[in-house]
DNA sequence: TTGAATTAAACAAACGTTTAATTAATTTTG
DNA sequence: CAAAATTAATTAAACGTTTGTTTAATTCAA
């Protein structure tokens, strides 16, 4: 999964994930992790020094990062700043969905904001994505296409709130638009597809002048 | 503050909510809620008979109820009903900033989601809240002003996790818009009218069809 | 044979709750 | 209206668990 961790590791990593996206960083004791994990309790201070720290390495593995797609965006000359955008949030949508469990630990752990290892990796990577997706907003406007105004982290904010809280609330959703009979698989690629949709059209009203 | 509940209950639910939302449930003892609130801790279960009950309590007095506005949106012949939807939203908007702490345990509960009482609390207001949003929502599809097709509950997603991400990203936000000399109070305003402003483009573009 | 991996057990500290005793407030009674 | 009786509020201490971490012994692999 990642270098530098064994099999071992990545099982404690991955059972510690799951438990603490179900019960919260404080309500999941290292014994469920361990035991769940089928694995000693005394080998998650072995391996990481201390539960805090096995959070703080969930945090390292899975931070996202969007430097990448922005610069191939960048690059791609066949799509107009409008459909770079399009492109992007589809990218938060799967890459937020595809992990869905550290999404909602990171929802929680926003909120309880307490170490200061997570706090300060979280600011980094928020910094250097809005940067990131900077670059793409003053493209739009060179080019006449974007509104010279734009409040990008307020957008941002729009996005990732908006992901997120479907995250919470996918269950509600899913009733209410009676889709229980569709597998979990299918459900999820609704949800994806009508997250883009709906956002496509939030962005274009928040970046452009047209209807 | 709420009827039934003495000064010192009152004491107690208020420094368990800023607790809670500091730090967590189950990152915040009794010990720390009793000693900060001044009173002995055995108090919390001779009041509110557990810590569990303590936090219901919070729910049952902060959970949001927008039934009487929109009858009052309803009854209100002045306003169209994209203007009833904007003021709906500020009502959020308002309610929301108003009641920061109570959202932010809001948040977080409703990822770790083991309260069944809080749980069923939950759902009956998501419930009761949607399907009076839904009567104006018709209003204005009936006088030909909203699209025929409106997903109500994905529109109220980025409403609430619109204003709940920026509960978490408050400071980001401020440190990059450069407001940190603002009073608490002046920023708080800026922030509701820039959330206000924000979400009614959003809904302009998810209800009608105009630029 | 050396060093890493793994274990069960022990550690002190912190947890939510209960208890039994005491003080304060309220109600009943003479 | 005061004294007595009763109920409610408050306390410090103790309860048994559970917590994260460490230890010291043992197993495993190189």
């Amino acid at each position: 999964m990642k270098p530098g961790f064994s099999a071992k590791q990545v099982q404690l990593l991955n059972t510690a994930e799951r438990l603490f996206s179900e019960k919260g960083f404080d309500g999941t004791s290292v014994r469920d992790i361990a035991e769940e994990a089928g694995i000693n309790t005394a080998m998650i201070s072995y391996y990481f020094g201390s539960k805090e720290k096995l959070m703080e390495a969930i945090f390292e593995q899975r931070s996202l990062n969007i430097r990448e797609k922005v610069d191939a965006l960048l690059n791609d000359e066949t799509l107009d700043p409008l459909h770079k955008m399009y492109s992007l949030l589809e990218e938060y949508v799967e890459k937020i969905m595809l992990s869905k469990k550290f999404h909602r630990i990171l929802l929680c752990e926003q909120v309880i904001n307490k170490n200061p290892a997570i706090i300060g990796m979280l600011a980094k990577i928020k910094t250097r994505n809005l940067s990131s997706i900077n670059d793409v907003i003053r493209l739009g406007q060179k080019k006449g296409i974007f509104k010279k105004q734009v409040d990008v982290p307020m957008m941002m904010n729009s996005l990732i709130g908006t992901i997120s809280h479907m995250l919470v609330n996918m269950d509600f959703y899913r009733s209410y638009h009676k889709m229980e009979t569709l597998t979990d698989e299918e459900f999820e690629k609704v949800i994806k597809k009508k997250l883009s949709t709906h956002i496509k059209i939030i962005f274009k009203a928040i970046l452009t002048n047209e209807s």
